[in-house]
DNA sequence: TTGTAGGCGTTATCAG
DNA sequence: CTGATAACGCCTACAA
């Protein structure tokens, strides 16, 4: 039925091994019979059945993707699909295609992971997130399979390739930005603090408050889900405090919109009103009113970056461990206002 | 090194192809040897090696996307990732994963499709997109290799399974409402015109007005891409005519909001000055202010029913050619106001 | 109920 | 430079 390596080969009078050979553009079969085998497997419409290929030759040309549970909301946030494009992008220049298994909960992604692992579907993994305990990456040191993080590993730091942002730098610059501002209260609204990157933020913001002398209040410090219902709420809280903020550092774009969103209702006018700031600078962001200031952390290259270094360890096991820090940048939109003495 | 069926047999004390049977849980082997064997699995770790399998069984377990050309833009809109995630749940009720290829141009996906088919890779196929003259269409029916297509083919719909909505009527009843609230003066401002989805809701307007008694101007009719810059490009002519349209059909969210961002600059506001209505209603539209009203094409149904659908057909390729309409529902926010008259 | 043997389509190892 | 032959790990008749 199908069309194999024999059929070629006998049509092309040679063995199969040779086929193999000329498929694999081996340099030491002779360019006649190449020639002949080529036109051979162009009469006959030939495919390589990759599958057997991988079996033979142990290596799939393929890599799995490694989502964070509970993949219904998080895949709202527009971080993901660029991550996946810049992933997409790297994956393609070498020349790979990109697996995902389908679970929604932790146990159902770590099963995935398994699966895909020891069913040798895949060559090496990207995890798309960073959080802690995850037994996802306990799981793929204890058997050596090739893996980066898009974030910060939550340990063995120097082990795990990764492809991260100076998180810290750059939360601990946005505070700053806002102290130049005038602004002496100011509130973090942060997500999971299950997310390595949350952490980083978070610190960097207190760093600077810190450092500025201003007073470090906990009720400032508030901690959400990654989305807008989570801004919405935090909001509200904040709000209601006898001090209110008169700024607001939000860990992600899609919350800062929520918030603004929300102050909008409430009536409160951004940046008159409030002042906010966000990470990620996404689509969204220019399309806010007041279009946002975000930081740029170039979601792409994360991607990018980590396909490409996850490929050169799959193809040279020998590659030592990296760090990859990609930059970031303020970007100033108008959700940003001076504070009157 | 890696633990096989072999491994297996041997310390259970059977032959590999019981092993085998106990793996699919052949219903011939006795309780006790199922448990013999289940126990020695354990014992080794054994993982079963997919590949090998899917060589043997000719069967993956595993689906693959085909998204459209451009795949740097398009990959923005919200649209994708919700489907996916339909796509997923229906997947993984199926225990089926996900497999793609990662091209950019339009050559360059066919390319990856043919691979994914010749390459044995998948056992099915979903389109996540339906445009004219689609060679990646013509090829999969020329192969007969199970796919279904999200949105209405352009061709032989009688002969390929797909899910859709009823755009045409969606967006005649759309324009209806519009008219209904005293506009005389409606405009359409779609993405690009080789998508089917396009001009089923190009007709479905066209239709309402002509049933209206209204004129049928085609300067009130633009075609942009689906992406937010299309929408601010069209609203800039359509204001500029000298007889402005006083609603707005917009073919996308992601456009409308562009649209409205746009206009929000000019110092129109909606829905006082011109009303709006979309399509797709994506999480964005709540974010929006005034939030959009927007037709609900429900998504994630669209995906999850391509992937159930197809899953069953490439279990039964018996399984007749299907036709699967996902109801729509009109979400009336704050972004269309009435005319006086 | 279980074992034997051949095959799935390639690649890789050895010869020659 | 090319050809046998043996893997790769599993599945599935066919036998027993």
């Amino acid at each position: 039925m199908t069309v194999t390596i024999k059929d070629v080969a006998k049509l092309a009078n040679v063995a199969p091994s040779t086929v193999s050979r000329v498929i694999a553009d081996n340099p030491r079969i002779s360019e006649e019979t190449k020639i002949r085998v080529r036109k051979a497997m162009e009469k006959l419409g030939y495919h390589p059945n990759l599958i057997a290929r991988s079996l033979a030759s142990k290596s799939t040309q393929s890599i799995g993707l490694v989502m964070p549970s509970s993949a219904d909301k998080v895949f709202q946030n527009p971080f993901f699909p660029e991550v996946i494009r810049g992933i997409s992008k790297g994956a393609h220049e070498k020349e790979y295609s990109l697996y995902w298994s389908t679970g929604e909960t932790t146990d159902e992604i770590y099963e995935g992971v398994v699966q895909m692992v020891q069913g040798r579907r895949v060559d090496g993994l990207v995890l798309l997130y960073s959080r802690f305990d995850d037994e996802v990456v306990n799981y793929l040191q204890k058997n050596n399979f090739p893996f980066v993080v898009i974030g910060k590993p939550y340990k063995d730091i120097e082990q795990i390739t990764h492809v991260d942002n100076d998180n810290f730098r750059a939360s601990k610059e946005v505070t700053e930005y806002l102290i130049g501002l005038g602004h002496e209260r100011i509130a973090f609204v942060g997500g999971s603090l299950s997310l390595v990157v949350t952490i980083d933020r978070l610190l960097g913001y207190e760093t600077a408050i810190k450092n500025a002398g201003l007073p470090n209040r906990d009720e400032y410090i508030s901690n959400e889900e990654f989305l807008k219902e989570g801004g919405q709420e935090a909001i509200t809280e904040l709000l209601s405090l006898s001090e209110p903020p008169t700024a607001l550092v939000v860990a992600d774009d899609l919350m800062a919109l929520g918030v603004v969103n929300k102050l909008d209702e409430i009536g409160k006018v951004v940046p008159d009103d409030i002042s906010v700031v966000s990470f990620n600078n996404v689509l969204l962001t220019e399309i806010s009113r007041p279009p946002l200031t975000s930081v740029d952390i170039n979601i792409f290259r994360l991607g990018y970056e980590a396909a490409k270094n996850l490929i050169e360890k799959v193809e040279d096991p020998q590659e030592p461990v990296k760090r990859i820090i990609i930059p970031h940048q303020l970007i100033k939109r108008q959700s940003c206002g001076e504070i009157e003495a």
